[in-house]
DNA sequence: CTGGCTGCAAAAGATTTGCATAACG
DNA sequence: CGTTATGCAAATCTTTTGCAGCCAG
């Protein structure tokens, strides 16, 4: 975590106290939160912190490489902090519920000359998508989603 | 296309203009339009279509499983028509172009007992990023992004 | 006929932007 | 100190919603 703080420094960042608490709030496994949910968070630290704020810090952070945008297919992005473990996700159909799938797994799929369609290939993501153990059990009741604790 | 149209009537669906419009809109391969793309396109056939109907018709074909939307980490989401052969996607980090990966490619890779968190996984979707052929040889240039011809 | 669509306009949600002030290095 | 980030509020963009009238079956 403090690698990420020096890291950030010598790429000529500002270390401000609103950035090092967005980049607190983004530490973990499994973390895949919204923007509003960071804010929601770093607020509990540093109130007065503002929404535009967070939205600068995760952008940079994303142009930076540091977190990565996750997609879900819904309203709102939620960012990843885990971006350099390249690693794989676990969506639920139901509630939403997104897990990181740990490291060396499946086999890396590549693409044909014909199939890249001249691409040249930088990442490869894969989504597998289905219903999360909760989700499974109770089929009818919504499962709580994943956001602010 | 019009196996399209006989299975939504089989399933209850009223075949207006408006949504044989969106419809054949939504056609081809390597199609992946913004709602607001189809609905531009739309209106060139049928005028007086409203934004809220392509929304609404795009939400039930959705449901119906007869198009699916594509993560792109963009603000709006985009459609894929070709929903029932299933298939991964291409996408140029530069200028946002996606395309569609050819038939029975890429050994389906699956997921251990252990890594798969107690998930029922019923898609397994590939994202392959990285530079289009255009956005290769042109490096500064911005490629005209795929929307309205 | 009649319930399910449509269009319009307004609402809601997510993210960005402009600008004056504050604070890191 | 000078730059660069912050906060606020307003602007944008995307998608949803409420409601009266219309039309496919």
């Amino acid at each position: 975590m403090s690698n990420l703080q020096e890291r950030l420094r010598e790429r000529g960042w500002r270390l401000t106290a609103q950035r090092r608490v967005v980049a607190e709030v983004l530490t973990g496994d499994h973390v895949h939160l919204t923007a509003d949910e960071v804010h929601t968070r770093a607020s509990r630290q540093l109130p007065e912190i503002s929404r535009a704020t967070v939205y600068n810090t995760l952008n940079d952070l994303v142009a930076l490489g540091e977190i990565r945008e996750v997609g879900t297919n819904a309203r709102a992005k939620r960012y990843d902090p885990n971006a350099h473990r390249p690693h794989h996700h676990l969506i639920c159909t139901e509630c939403g519920t997104i897990r990181d799938i740990n490291p060396p797994i499946t086999p890396a799929p590549t693409l044909t000359e014909a199939e890249s369609l001249g691409f040249t290939i930088t990442k490869t993501e894969i989504t597998f998508r289905g219903l999360c153990p909760t989700c499974t059990s109770h089929p009818s009741t919504r499962a709580p989603s994943p956001s602010d604790a």
